[in-house]
DNA sequence: ATCTACTTGCAAACCATTTGCATTTATGAT
DNA sequence: ATCATAAATGCAAATGGTTTGCAAGTAGAT
């Protein structure tokens, strides 16, 4: 429980470094996401949230952290949005378009110099700030 | 107009191919996505054509030609679906997120080698089918 | 030419997400 | 500590992209 006071603090930090408020239901969220190492959508947290009562909030919160940096987007060809922690720890999915089940893979050093290249030969892009990569195919059982 | 009916003829066999018939709407969309090399989603298709009063007839025909291999998916973070025909001229992009333009980017040998590379290090996943990977950044206009 | 399965039109449903508005709450200044 | 203010939440309703059920139309095989 010390570590998990710990936490508690990074969250609020994060928080006000991102010029939100910090409240119950926000650090409620956060944890979620701390809890779950894996991308996770609105349904998933509503569901895990107690002490609310409209998903409504989760989508706020979502946008503002995802606004703020806190959160980045994962595009997993599902009906909705997913959502992961933007640690430091940068890593990218594969899928199982059978079954749905990840797996992570972590290619910093490849990905880097790769973007580093496609701005070296951009015309009209010298600023990228995001990019979605994940890897989709059948996992080992479902094949 | 030589070069249409062969494009027509083209567009009948990939239909073949996938199994799926050939009908006047089905021959209009691919020609679409044939003049307008870019990513287009639903509505701009439905625009584009004329002799149709349902826009769910090109949702469906959006949904049998991903299924099929004709297009192939393209992830922009946009509110809907963008779609490309996935022609041999395998290619990804750069989407500016203020303005929405679009650059290509062609990196074929990289990124084979990087695939290639992920299922030999993988544990659960051997057969890798699809992979999205998209640039998003403020272009030079914009920035 | 006919038969059958696939396609389309129409209308309605669906579902994830967004929004307006009134109320509550966190936070910085007093 | 209290207060004032901007931000966050709850509630309800709207939005908008996409899907679906069903009846009628059409392409393609025989």
């Amino acid at each position: 429980m010390v570590k998990k006071e710990i936490e508690k603090n990074d969250f609020k930090n994060l928080l006000k470094k991102g010029g939100l408020k910090s409240t119950p239901i926000r650090l409620n969220i956060l944890e979620i996401f701390s809890k779950n190492n894996k991308p996770i959508n609105a349904d998933f947290i509503f569901s895990k949230l107690k002490g609310i009562t409209d998903e409504a909030t989760v989508y706020r919160s979502l946008s503002s952290f995802e606004k703020c940096g806190i959160l980045k987007r994962i595009d997993l060809r599902m009906s909705s949005i997913y959502f992961e922690l933007s640690d430091i720890n940068h890593h990218h999915h594969i899928v199982c378009t059978k079954c749905g089940e990840i797996e992570d893979f972590k290619e910093s050093e490849i990905i880097e110099r790769f973007l580093l290249k496609i701005v070296k030969d951009s015309r009209n892009f010298k600023n990228i700030t995001e990019h979605s990569l994940e890897l989709f195919g059948t996992c080992r059982v479902c094949n």
